[in-house]
DNA sequence: AAAAGAAGCAACCGCGTCTCC
DNA sequence: GGGAGACGCGGTTGCTTCTTT
């Protein structure tokens, strides 16, 4: 380390700042294929023009699956502070017992609320501090903060409410043509309160594999649906030049009648996850 | 309605640690 | 044992959006 760390990629030839649809599906789809066993060599492999600890932050913090979003819960923040006067800033370990909530997340979190709340509690006596705290339990099923509900990460969907609204809306990924339908009516107010979750049931959606979307009337179905997804699947990969080995797949793609829809598709998805 | 300031958060940077050879 | 490469972590930055004036 005396003679200096060697840059971790040449700066000048990978993109930075904010991710586009287009990098995250990319990488998503690489990940959920072949998953992320060498960072540095992954951007590369998913055709991203970008370093691989950046990959890696982009999937840890915003595209994992797991990843919870949305507003803390008070126990949440209680449990943070609580983490933060026994581990300190290690975020890490405080995120880790706090299962879907990334460490970069916790220490903005820290930041920008709990550091300040804290520090005007202290300022209150134990009988207003009670009442605040009762407050800010109200404040977080509301606060939803004009801020979060604007916020990108889409920190709206916190309630019981809007996720059963987000399972009724999943319950329509029945067949790959009715998610087109759907894929296609982004503009609904309803579908555009979808903020860019990458919700676990999105993954096994992509993924064809999980049961969950498919009611028992449905499993009859199992087996066309499948293909229809897999199809579905393979023609954002093809579009996305991620499938440039599988010459079958390139021929599908080549003669399918569905090009022209797949483009769109993947505006639609774009515009879906935003 | 517009400008300035504040807040929130995604992303970057650099260092420490781990692992492999 | 030591060097190199890769990963993970914590601090910080800077952009976007909201709020206030």
């Amino acid at each position: 380390m005396g003679k200096g760390r060697a840059p971790c990629c040449d700066k000048t030839k990978v993109k930075r700042g904010p991710w586009s649809q287009d990098e995250d599906f990319k990488l998503i789809s690489f990940i959920h294929k072949y998953g992320h066993e060498n960072w540095r060599s992954l951007p590369k492999q998913a055709g991203l023009l970008r370093c691989g600890k950046s990959c890696r932050l982009r999937w840890i913090n915003y595209l994992r699956p797991d990843v919870k979003r949305g507003n803390f819960t008070a126990e949440e923040e209680e449990t943070i502070i609580k983490l933060h006067q026994s581990f300190g800033n290690k975020w890490s370990k405080i995120a880790s017992k706090l299962p879907g909530r990334t460490d970069n997340e916790i220490k903005n979190v820290w930041h920008t609320h709990l550091k300040k709340r804290l520090s005007s509690d202290t300022n209150l006596n134990a009988d207003e501090a009670a009442s605040k705290g009762s407050l800010n339990e109200e404040e977080n099923s509301q606060e939803s903060s004009p801020n979060a509900s604007m916020s990108f990460a889409g920190s709206n969907i916190s309630s019981k409410d809007d996720d059963a609204q987000i399972s009724q809306t999943f319950e329509h990924f029945l067949t790959y043509s009715e998610f087109t339908e759907m894929l296609q009516e982004v503009d609904k107010p309803e579908l555009l309160e979808m903020t860019f979750d990458i919700d676990p049931d999105i993954w096994s959606f992509i993924d064809g594999s999980n049961s969950s979307f498919q009611q028992p009337e449905n499993r009859a179905l199992q087996e066309s649906e499948e293909d229809e997804v897999d199809k579905w699947f393979k023609h954002l990969e093809c579009e996305l030049g991620l499938e440039e080995n599988d010459n079958q797949q390139q021929q599908q793609h080549k003669q399918g009648t569905e090009d022209e829809n797949s483009s769109s598709l993947l505006e639609s998805y774009e515009l879906l996850i935003h």
